[in-house]
Formats: structure tokens, sequence, C-alpha cells
DNA sequence: CGACTGTCATCTGTCAACAGTTTGCGGCCG
DNA sequence: CGGCCGCAAACTGTTGACAGATGACAGTCG
């Protein structure tokens, strides 16, 4: 394809029309608003999110640039953000690739959500209005009907929103925005779908221990229901996972301090360049 | 010069080399393995948090570029990873600004850290070495001669030790990465001189506590220990923070929700452009 | 004398081009 | 036949340049 660097006013009005969709409100008023990298780096998140750039997959910068309609300016400072944010790893003259979290990190990742959740629910225990504690009974009442009917997308979907209502109601945005942070970094564990493996009557038995803490108005009680449940989650992730090193003996060193905190800049699959193979073959 | 593309081989050969011998010191060997970009966030970010670009000052691109001998485009791919530290925030065709952190969202930075230290100490109480532990002595023990000498640099530089020390051996590196984020952030405050007062004999006192409960195994009381240190650090900070609101009575609706997570764009003090004033004028 | 509008300089956002490096493949020599 | 050298291509890193927008001053009208 040689439509490489001509026309890319056609290019970015597809961006343009592909972040409208999404957004019922305004049209051109949202580029009026974030700039182009912002929807890059939105864009760039979202299929990692996705899955449609795999973890350990290699970020091509004048591939999506193209795919994108834009210029490699923006997709660079886009992707500058998302290694910061821990989604990316880059090598300088090497390239950036998905970030791949390993078991390690996932295991530590829920201990932090574990303190983050547990922290909310204290604070729920502490001030909850009636309001905020029928709201959540209900999104309790509604995992117990999917549980019931065996409907997992439907409990996976209404669990989403108790852990979002427990943190907009028990906790600020910064705390809000470190969860959903901590959220998309699992996402990045090789087997996501562990991630969402949920044995659905032990959590949702897990979910009104933390909800009558919560209104009874024992904090403590509340925060270690909160960090138990996430702490199960854990514990079921484990079990799945096969290949997660049990640290069951070696309790002496916890040897914590080995090793880079992301994952290695190995090339995994995925050949680079073409060498000097045929380019024009369509 | 023509030689531009010939003899890589043996030039990669000789810088190879050149390399592995030049291991020890920093010289420009730094620059053939980071990037400017990361070059230049780094220094961006030690100049924030060393203060001499000042919480809501407005980043001028070309200014900074000129000033550290650079393009434009690294330091725009700086920023745009600082903008996702959430030590700046950008606007559209309008600038960076230095983050603005309110009391209200240093006070849930606090929260998060107390949640972070006592789920090491919690950690470090289950499988704490007797190295570790006589570390950890003898940085309580360092606090409390600069104490009674009443050194508060020295006790400050040795309280920061002893943080990082309980974060090494007891937590893993994301944690580490997040508390460090959360303590720049906290310099952003607008008074950040609080941030470091301290009373320091009663916060050795809570360091000691955080010892006993950790040597004794209990996990559970380490990690309230913990919580209980951050906790005295953030009412300390409030108690000097006349402006601080003071949640006290209004515990029914606790309106965490409201207001962006990060400080509006508010221009802040200094004028943008000089208008069509005279620019020659000295 | 106050409010409004026109004009302009500065700065950001974006793009296109240049230079350096890494990497794969083909050929050559032992 | 295997290992080494050299070439070539693609990709990243960096720079410079161009358009759009923002904000402010100055003149003018009510």
């Amino acid at each position: 394809m040689e439509e490489t660097r001509t026309r890319s006013g056609a290019g970015r009005a597809a961006l343009r029309a592909a972040a409208a969709e999404a957004v019922p409100p305004s049209a051109l008023e949202i580029v009026r608003t974030r700039s182009l990298s912002s929807l890059v780096a939105q864009e760039l998140e979202r299929m990692i999110l996705a899955g449609t750039l795999a973890a350990g997959e290699r970020l091509n910068e004048q591939s999506l640039a193209t795919r994108l309609g834009v210029s490699r300016g923006p997709v660079r400072e886009a992707v500058r953000g998302l290694e910061r944010s821990g989604l990316v790893v880059a090598v300088r003259n090497q390239g950036s690739y998905v970030r791949q979290v390993s078991a390690e990190e996932a295991l530590e990742i829920y201990d932090l959500r574990a303190a983050i959740t547990g922290l909310a629910c204290a604070r729920l225990a502490e001030a909850a209005t009636p309001a905020q504690l029928g709201a959540l009974r209900a999104l309790v009442k509604r995992m117990d009907e999917a549980r019931r009917a065996e409907d997992a997308p439907a409990y996976y979907a209404t669990n989403l929103d108790f852990h979002a209502a427990l943190l907009a109601h028990g906790a600020g945005p910064r705390t809000r925005r470190l969860y959903e942070e901590l959220g998309n970094e699992l996402h990045l564990f090789r087997r996501r779908a562990l991630v969402e493996a949920e044995n659905m009557r032990e959590s949702n038995a897990e979910h009104a221990a933390m909800l009558r803490a919560i209104a009874a108005g024992d904090a403590e009680a509340a925060r270690k229901a909160g960090e138990t449940h996430i702490a199960g989650g854990k514990r079921r992730f484990r079990a799945t996972d096969i290949t997660t090193p049990q640290p069951a003996a070696s309790k002496g060193e916890n040897g914590h301090d080995a090793g880079d905190p992301s994952s290695p800049p190995r090339p995994v699959a995925g050949r680079r360049g073409a060498g000097r193979g045929p380019r024009g073959a369509a």
C-alpha cells in the first residue's frame, strides 16, 4: 500500500468518526477539546485492553499512524503516555511492546486492590447513606439472581458495577483512578481469562459479608471483609493458574527485590522487518 | 561525510567493545541507552519535585527545549508522560501546567499511602528475616538519636530510609513504584513544607510500635500500626494546614464525587504572551 | 468614560523529512 | 559444509517547518 503518507485528511476523518461513535453528546466538539495525542492514546488503550493488541506484541509506529490516519508524532506521544501508565514498555531503537504482566505481578496487584477495597469498605462503614446501602444491596441481589440463573456474563457485569459503586461511594477520585489502572494492568496478564473467572456462589457470599459489616458500621470488619474478598479472588486466580510459583514453604526470604518492575523487552513472537523482501507485494 | 552507512559491521563491533569497557561511570553512554525523551522526562520530574518548576506554573515547550538543548519533540513526549503520571495537566491549545494538589487530594493520598504501608507491615510481620529486622531497628535508633540532637534534616532523611526499607522488604516492585509516585504527588501540594513537617517524638514512637508488631509476627497489629503511623502524619498535616476543610460534622453525604481528579487548568499567576508589546525593548 | 471589536504576536498541534541504529539475508572464505 | 562478513532495508529517534488557535492590546463607537 502506497497510501502511507499521502492523504492524511481522510484517515483523520476516519479516526474522528470512530471516536465520535462511542460518544453521543457531541461530534466534532471533542476534537476541539481533546488533542489527537489523547485520542490516539485512548484508542490504543482500548485496543490493548480489548486484546486487539495482544500482550507482548510489538507496536509499529508507522503502521499505527497509518491505521489511525495520523502522523507518527501523536502516536509517539500517546505511546509515551501509555509507557508511563505501565501498559507498554519501550526499548530504545528497538520499539515498544505491549507489557506482559507476570504471575508475581498479578498477585501483587491483587494485594494492592485488596488494600484499596478494604479502605473503601472501611470508609463506607463509617459514612454510608441509606441510599448507598440500598443501591449496594440491590446489586448483590442482582448478582444472586444471575448466580441462580447461572448467567456468568450478567454476574460479571454486575460484579463490576458493585465494586465500582463501592469505590464511588467510599473512595475519592484519585483512589478510583488507581483502582481502575490496576484493573487494566491485570488485563495484561498472559491469560486474562483467569482474571474474570469467578466462583459466583463464594464470591457473592463475600459481597454479602462486606455489606453486612458496612451496614453495621463496623469499619474494621468491613475493611477486613473487603480485603478478604479480593484475597479470595486472588486465591481463585492462583488456584486456576497452575504455573504460578506457590510461595508455600519459603517464608524466610521473600525475594521481592529481584527482577525488573516491568517485564523485560523480550521480543516474544512476531518478526520485525521483512528484511529486503518484496515491498510491493499486495 | 559520505561514510554514512558504509561500515556498520566494524563500527558495531567497536561500539560494543567500547560499551563493554566503559561500563562503570556514565558518559555519553547513557545517551545510547536512554532516549532523549526519557532523559527530558527525568529532568522535568526532578525540576518539578525540586521546586524549580513550581506547582501551577506553565510549561513553555520551546523554552524548555532550548533550555535542555533539544527539540520540542522529546519535550512534548516527556510532558505527555508526566501528564499520565499526574504531575502535570494539559489543556489543548493552551499549554501544560504543573499540577496543583488540593488539600482534599493530599488527604486522600495519605489514605492510600497508609493502606500501602499497612500492607507492607503485615507482609513483613509474616516473613521478616532477622537481618531485615535488625536493619529497621538500626534506622529507628538513628532516628531517635537525630531526635535527641534535634537534627530535623537527619531525622527526615532517615525517616525516608526507614519507609523505603519497609517497602523494600515487605512489598513488591509495583507497590514500591506506586508508593513513590504517591509521594511525588504529595510534593505538589501548595505548601509542600507541610509534608515534611513531623513531630519527631510522636513519629518515632509510632515507628517503634510498628517494629514491635512486626517482630512479634502479628500481621494484623503490624498492619494497623503502619496505617496508624501514616494516619498520624495525615493528622499532623491537617492540624498544620488551617485551610483544610475539616469534615467534622457532615458525616452523612461524603461527596467525594465532585470535581475533577486533577486540578483545573486555572492559569494561576504568570502571564503568557507579551502581546504585541515591544519585543526588542530591554 | 466604558464596552466592543479588530488585529497581531506567541504558542501549541501536527506533519514531513533527516539521521542513526538494529536486524535479517546473501555471499564469501575457511 | 559451516561460520563470518558485508549489505540492505526497515524502523526508531530527532529535528525543523507549517497551520490553527488563543489571548491581549489598541483603537473606536456609543
